[in-house]
DNA sequence: TGTTGACTTAAACCATGGTTCAAGTCGTAT
DNA sequence: ATACGACTTGAACCATGGTTTAAGTCAACA
C-alpha cells in the first residue's frame, strides 16, 4: 500500500497543499493517518476519498454538504439510502446548472456572430 | 417605450433589487434613467443589456470582467474586436467547465449505481 | 553538530458576491 | 394634513472558499 506526503497529493492532484489541510480542517478528509514526526500520510483509500471530494467540488456541491456526505461514509451502511438520495439530488443540481449555462451560452454565440458579422462589413 | 421601476424589474427576472442596485454600483448598468423623484427607470435597452448580465453571470464570467465587457459596450464600434475576443475566450471558458462537470458527473452516476446495487443485494 | 527543507499548527488575512441597515425623500390615498 | 409604501443613499455586515503568515518541529545530509 503506497502512501503519499501531502506535496505529493498536491503535485499528483494539482491543488494546493493548503488547499488540502483546509480540507481536513473542514472534515472533508477525515482519518488521515501521520508518520512518527506527525506528518500526514495519504493512503490509496485516502485518494480515492479526494478523488470524490473533488467530483463533488467540480460540481458546485458546497463544502458543508460535501463534509455531510463524508460523514455519513464514515458513520457506515446505514446511510447508503441517504446517501443515494443526496448524490440523485445532486445530479438533478448539475443537471440543471450545466442546462442553464449551455441555454445562456446561446446569448454569448449571438454576440459572437453579430460582432463577427459587423466585423466583415467594416472591412 | 415601456418603462419598468426597480420592483418591476426585480419581479420580472427574478432578481433582488439590492443585487440589481449592486450591480449598478459595480458598473455593470451604466446610464440608467432616473425619474423626478431621483427614482431608477428602465428601458427596454436597459432590460437588454441585463439580460446580457444574466447570461455571462451565469456562465460564472467575473463581475469586474464583465464591467470591461459593458464599458467596452458604451465606449462604442471601436471595441468591437476586443468584444468579439472577449466572447470568444468565454466560450471556450465556458465549455471547459461544462466539460469538467459533465466528466465529474460520472463519479457521482458511479456512485449512485453502486449504492443503488448495495441497496438491492442488502433487500 | 548544525543547517536545510519539508512539514506542523492556529490565527489572521483576503477576494468575491452579494445582503442588510439606518436615515431620509417622495407620491398617492385617506 | 398625514400616513403609507416604494424608493433613495452609503456604510456596515455576511457567507463562502480558500491563502498567507508566524513560530515551531523533525529527519536527513554535510
Amino acid at each position: 500500500m503506497k502512501y503519499r506526503s501531502i506535496s505529493e497529493v498536491s503535485a499528483e492532484l494539482d491543488i494546493p497543499d493548503s488547499t488540502i489541510r483546509y480540507y481536513e480542517k473542514k472534515g472533508l478528509l477525515p482519518l488521515i493517518e501521520r508518520d512518527n514526526a506527525g506528518r500526514r500520510i495519504f493512503s490509496e483509500d485516502q485518494m480515492t476519498l479526494l478523488g470524490t471530494v473533488m467530483c463533488l467540488k467540480n460540481t458546485h456541491m458546497p463544502i458543508s454538504d460535501i463534509k455531510q456526505y463524508v460523514d455519513w461514509i464514515v458513520e457506515g451502511d446505514s446511510t447508503l439510502e441517504r446517501r443515494l438520495e443526496m448524490m440523485n439530488n445532486h445530479k438533478q443540481a448539475v443537471l440543471d446548472e450545466i442546462a442553464l449555462m449551455t441555454e445562456s451560452l446561446k446569448g454569448i454565440d449571438y454576440k459572437i456572430e453579430r460582432y463577427t458579422r459587423q466585423l466583415q462589413e467594416k472591412k
